[in-house]
DNA sequence: TAGGCCATCTGGTCCT
DNA sequence: AGGACCAGATGGCCTA
């Protein structure tokens, strides 16, 4: 099956930079270290003199180089982290309080990923199967509760539950929706493929 | 208290 | 030269 994506990588960088926290900002914002955590500051040395040393020159320019390149690190790290919000955003629905760390952020949407793309597999087979009409994607209830899969969410080997059980198989020939259990063991358990070809 | 997660600093490397 | 990216180090916070 061929997935395509319709959004571009270039147009990825652009939501990112939408998403960007605006209260980021540049090197004179001085802006957002964490409550708690005061920025170190480099003290920079008040050159009094009218021709500094050439070593101290070096020294303080140098210094001014760590700091801006200390604040553009910073701001960097700022869009990555506005980039996961953005993905955490997107994904379906958790428990409230289940704020997904960055690694499970990206194992859960690649998971997420695979699902939709397994949707858009059965949903064309379904489609050149018979005469009736394509079964319509069936909706995931995202309202429903996944607690239980927090356990697999970032297990590196693949704990089996995402395979279509026999009797969800069974049960999908049968109505023509797949049973959310698929869907949220497939999130949560990923797949083999997946697993097999992406671990890290 | 140990371990996980995170933000930040830092120096190195690559690219423009 | 300077910016972007990366990985290691460090310390704070939180939870079991």
């Amino acid at each position: 099956m061929s997935l395509k994506l319709w959004c571009a990588p270039n147009d990825l960088r652009a939501l990112g930079a939408a998403h960007a926290s605006p209260d980021i900002t540049g090197p004179e914002g001085e802006p957002d270290a964490a409550p708690g955590k005061p920025l170190k500051v480099f003290a920079r040395r008040a050159s009094r003199t009218k021709s500094p040393k050439p070593r101290e020159e070096q020294s303080a320019r140098r210094g001014r180089r760590r700091v801006k390149a200390n604040d553009r690190e910073r701001h960097r790290m700022h869009n990555l982290n506005s980039a996961l919000d953005a993905l955490r955003s997107i994904l379906p629905a958790l428990p409230e309080d289940a704020k997904l760390t960055k690694i499970e952020t990206l194992r859960f949407a690649r998971n997420y990923i695979w699902v939709l793309a397994e949707t858009l597999r059965m949903g064309e087979q379904r489609g050149h199967a018979g005469d009736h009409p394509p079964a319509a994607v069936p909706d995931l209830d995202l309202d429903s509760p996944v607690s239980d899969c927090s356990a697999g969410w970032d297990s590196a080997s693949p704990p089996g539950s995402c395979r279509v059980s026999s009797a969800d198989a069974s049960a999908r020939e049968g109505s023509g929706s797949i049973p959310l259990k698929f869907y949220f063991t497939s999130l949560c358990g990923g797949s083999d493929f997946i697993n097999s070809t992406w671990h890290h």
